[in-house]
DNA sequence: CGATTGCGCGAAACCGCTTTCACGAGAAGG
DNA sequence: CCTTCTCGTGAAAGCGGTTTCGCGCAATCG
């Protein structure tokens, strides 16, 4: 049942053949500077003979740290559709591991600021937790209270002083439309997110900044909400072709929304990128799967994910640390 | 810099305020048949009115058992392209979940038998470990050996013991091959996946019984081999259109090579699904954006992590588990 | 030159839970 | 009626590290 392994070494076993006690072990494998050196190597050479791995619950059991950092998902989120927390969570788990910290998975609907995923992350289960996109932040700040550190990954809602790490969304969704306009568009549409996201409202936000630098003010009618799903994509283009004359351009929020709008405008009897050009946000797969081939923000995903880590780690370290913005880069292909 | 959360209960209090000595309340916590009833319902309460949570910490040190899983997903899989992983690691988190334990995810290249990660699962610092499609075995070999309960995802190559879950990819192959003999083809090719992978071999395997089933034997000419790569999925349909003539029906191993295919036909001046039908597998998102959307094999996949799950939790409890093979299921859509 | 300071180190307590061991009491057996 | 089991239970010994405390010794101070 339970692994009955080759019997582990001990301290016990490290302080005798290194003719020192246990607590000087400790000291040394715990970086303690106030140890004489040749007691320091005395120790290490035992450690590699022994093939000594320090026991993690005995570890934690004592020192109160756990050396695990939990990846905590809402399971609302589209997982099943999205490889991005996939490939978020891996860049997170290499950083992890390099620092000798282990990544805990926990998908779960995030209910109240009572379940269980609340309780289990409060009662020092864990070093910290790392949460991706969500909505209430009430969790969190009672968490932080809890003096628990927090990294969250996408830009949390209220402007507190959670650490965060996200893309620079507005500057993707600037970029995209200022493209669409240098290449000669006109009328350059957008399809929402769900503004209520952070990520919504910045790619909204970003358009609107670059069609006003072009000269003109975007009519309501260029802007047609989605909720990131592909079918809403498509709706929408069905609908900005519908009401607005001549649109000529458009920026999605996400890839998904684009390839939706691509099949609309297909439908329409229109060709992509000759009557309509059209920009995505993500660079997936799918940006690249499609034909033609999207044109697409790309965010560094795994570098994200990085930086989550790494944001986490200052804080174990007690030191101070500030929101990372990445930036995104438009990564041209044939739609526009 | 470590949470300092409120002050935790502990089995001392528990017994003071149920009357009952530590022992007893440990055997109680731990459903130990043998306790007057009247003690277990002291201790429950007296758990519930202090709001008790047992230091996991403390608890592993002590019974050898950490209650946690790992998940093992290699590095040089192309987890940044499939959320397949993602899915599979989401339903498996949950089962854990509800069966109190934990997910420890770890990305890693699986070096040898030697590497960090194997020590870390020879260790004892988890309880069981689950592995994703991999390709050399003598690691789990040597883990089982140690006793450590293992759970592969996927077929693995040596016909050794091992509880795995995988889909039935003969099945699926099979079906959709048969299927596309139904539509009226006449030449059906296949487009193979990388073949020294078990998945590969088997859907060729499932392809070509099907293929005997109508009459005839499959010419080698039919058999385009890919590597699961969008570019190698086109590359190997522009070889059949060029070598044989007529082929009229296509079953990729994946779905990602179908959509390289698609493009590879359209590049001939071809229509799909006019001239040439074609099935991919997996029905991942790249099926359901791909214009025509693409018929495809789908997978249950969180089923798949559920499945891994169990298995492993049949382990622990020391139940006898067999292998398990989750029935596919063709969805049809505008390729074939 | 005696008194203070600081450094390196070991003894031992401790972290919170699990498990073995032995014991008392009542049940079953002779 | 006395012995042998069984059952429920508490005392106590760990599990394997970490950390506090205080001690000797050498360096520094007055």
């Amino acid at each position: 049942m339970a692994a009955k392994s080759a019997p582990r070494a001990t301290y016990a076993e490290i302080a005798k053949t290194a003719g020192v006690s246990e607590a000087t072990v400790s000291r040394v494998l715990n970086g303690d500077e106030n140890v004489h050196p040749e007691r320091i190597k005395a120790v290490n050479s035992a450690v590699k003979k022994l093939g000594y791995k320090k026991h993690r619950a005995a570890s934690a059991l004592a020192s109160g740290r756990t050396g695990l950092i939990a990846v905590v998902i809402d399971d609302d989120l589209s997982i099943f559709a999205d490889p991005f927390w996939a490939t978020v969570t891996s860049g997170i788990s290499r950083v992890l591991m390099e620092n000798e910290l282990q990544t805990l998975l926990m998908v779960t609907p995030l209910e109240s600021v009572d379940g269980p995923v609340a309780h289990y992350l409060m009662g020092g289960e864990v070093d910290g937790a790392i949460f991706f996109q969500l909505h209430k932040d009430a969790l969190i700040k009672r968490l932080r209270k809890q003096n628990l550190p927090i990294v969250i990954t996408g830009t949390p809602h209220s402007r507190s002083d959670f650490p965060f790490v996200d893309t620079d969304s507005f500057g993707g969704a600037h970029a995209a439309t200022k493209h669409l306009f240098s290449q000669g568009c006109k009328q350059v549409a957008i399809i929402t997110g769900d503004i209520d996201t952070t990520a919504g409202a910045a790619r909204l936000d970003g358009y609107s900044q670059a069609y006003r630098e072009s000269g003109n003010v975007p009519s309501k009618k260029l802007i047609a909400a989605g909720d990131w799903s592909m079918e809403s994509g498509r709706a929408a283009m069905a609908r900005l072709l519908e009401k607005s004359d001549g649109v000529d351009g458009v920026f999605a929020s996400n890839d998904l929304m684009a390839v939706g709008a691509m099949a609309a405008i297909e439908e329409a009897g229109l060709k992509v990128p000759d009557h309509v050009k059209i920009i995505g946000f993500d660079d997936s797969v799918v940006a690249q799967t499609a034909r033609p081939a999207l044109t697409s923000v790309r965010q560094d995903i795994v570098a994200l994910g990085e930086a989550a880590a790494e944001l986490m780690i200052a804080q174990l370290r007690g030191e101070e640390v500030v929101p990372r913005i990445l930036k995104s880069e438009l990564v041209i292909r044939e739609t526009a």
